[in-house]
DNA sequence: AATGAATGAGAGTTCATTCAT
DNA sequence: AATGAATGAACTCTCATTCAT
């Protein structure tokens, strides 16, 4: 029988996390613009100075988010199965992601327009890019030999475009553009890979 | 006794588009985050009382900014002539924009980003993508009718994965995705509005 | 007839002076330990930010507060005259810089004491140490020389005693030792050099 | 499983001494400005909270530093002997601790400039400097009525002299004086006291 | 005897803004 | 039209201290 913490409501699972998600909320409904030390803690509901015993500094907290996002982003990637199945699996949740977590697009979005000024962060993005792209661009390939997918697809340029696409879709603020977009583009993306509509994307 | 004022008007009449073009640039390479009215002053090479004769407040300098920037998007926007000169010409614009002016486009991204805490600001961007889907859409509507294109074609879904993919291009820091990318996902748009590579894009 | 301020009361005639002022007072009362910006700019009567305003940082205060001080002990070093008249009116100088002026010789020591950890301050000390031992043997030896004092003086070893003393002197809180010792160890001073009371530190 | 507590007692008795050398240390280094509790209790390999359960403030800690300074000062006071060979073992013994520990002359001078503000500390200084005064002054009036000095010294003098010399050879930073600047005062103490340096600080 | 976690009170510093000139 | 000087409010970070365990 395992026993963490006695009692019940006392039980604070782990400061850490809960510094991090108050700090990738408040991103995500601020921007780095607006990002409070003072506000996170308050969030948590523990003093400032509860914060720095966590996180030395401003900065090793927003370090703290930056592994939160590209995490639960990295969760999106190709798993197991065939690769038409990893492929549609990966859309899938992609499709899923971006309709239901706003939060994680914005939050992303802010760590995008942050990395031409931070070195490490433009590290990580430009590894998880490439990864991204070389899996996306592999898969199909694979699905063209598999016979899966027609051939005749540039599956470079087009890993690029639903890349960039995707990218696209996580900015806020489209023309009113709720998220029958992202439907209509994932849509395109099924044109583009040859599939018929009734084929993708449906679990 | 030495007469600075040599003509009435004082003749610095561009102080105020010196600021805002100064604002401009230290929004592109430090974000809003790292923008402060004192560095733009400097830049001017004025007081930072002065900055605030021209602009009572640093929301005013922001406002400025924001108008340049949608101004110059704005003059990518379809112009004269039949309806498929129309839509290449557009296309050939922002593909110039994207790999020329990379400081528009990240200033363009921090608007973005600032649109859903900014009332103003997402009404210009709702209405600017609006007005930029329906020109899209409609000229390639014409251009089917036309028989300038295939008929077939989703125009909707279309024009909107295709500004989707262009704002997504905006962003910074693709996995070491240089200007190349931009070539390869217009060339992707090529494939889907069946125009040979030949075709389109050319001068 | 000079007006560097046309208005009486409102003249300032320099908040920097002020400013370094201030902080010296704060460390003559408090020590390095317990000097607080935001004393210092109460003292003067302005917001912590205008303190700011004039010295950037701390540290920039407190070298301002290194050069006040340093200055006011260099007025002491010997001026004009023969030797022994510069000898004479360099103790008397110190002497009544001693017994009248306690908040300099408190600072002198707090920066001492500072010294070794603060490179630039150590090496203003070692100068300043420098010039004023070899200037106080000069002086000895002329004399001697001279016919005004004795032969026989070991002038590097009674200057370093001479320094020594005077810096042990400045030390607060010698047991009750209010200002009479110091007229008794400028007496065995007297001693040291040969010259009766009567013909030493008399105005 | 592991026994950590060997004995009842736990067997560290010292935890204090060792906390209050790691001050004295750390005081040594970086002054009463640089103090931090946390710093000591590092130093000490223990717990900020295991400092506090020993020292209730860090005041009571800066006690046990004053103490420990004091204590080893008064061990170079004269002891045992004939008068003239306990102030030549005295001054011996200062000298000595002059060269030697620089450290504990660093303490004391932070000590001194820090009685004025301290109540306590004020006291035991004009104490200890009361009955240093008064044992050296003793002495030397004893040396005289013994023949072993010269009569005609002005003993209150030459003791507040020989004071004020020792303490302001304490301070660090003379212009590049080394130990042999000691030698130099000492040297000179010995002709005060009409002692041949073949016979003085011989041991 | 010892600790990890937490905190209140402040420290130095920054920044948009104001105002007399 | 332009500025030097000044400020209030806020920010990140620090530190001695406390307390449950």
């Amino acid at each position: 029988m395992i026993d963490e913490h006695v009692s019940g409501s006392d039980a604070r699972p782990d400061r850490r996390r809960e510094l991090v998600a108050a700090a990738f909320r408040r991103i995500a409904s601020d921007g780095f613009e607006g990002l409070r030390t003072r506000d996170v803690a308050a969030d948590v509901g523990v003093n400032i100075a509860t914060l720095h015993y966590y996180f030395p500094t401003k900065e090793a907290l927003i370090r703290g988010v930056i592994g939160y996002a590209m995490q639960r982003f990295s969760q999106t990637l190709p798993g197991e199965g065939t690769p038409i199945v990893q492929l549609r699996g990966h859309l899938y949740r992609l499709l899923q992601l971006l309709k239901e977590d706003q939060q994680l697009w914005t939050v992303l979005g802010e760590l995008v327009l942050r990395a031409p000024r931070d070195e490490e962060l433009g590290r990580i993005f430009r590894q998880s890019d490439g990864v991204w792209h070389s899996k996306l661009k592999g898969l199909i390939d694979r699905c063209v030999q598999n016979g899966a997918l027609q051939p005749m697809l540039d599956s470079d340029g087009l890993a690029g475009l639903m890349i960039v696409a995707i990218k696209g879709l996580s900015l806020p603020t489209m023309a009113g553009f709720g998220p029958e977009v992202a439907d209509q583009v994932f849509e395109q993306f099924g044109y583009l890979l040859g599939l018929p509509p009734d084929q993708f994307l449906t679990t």
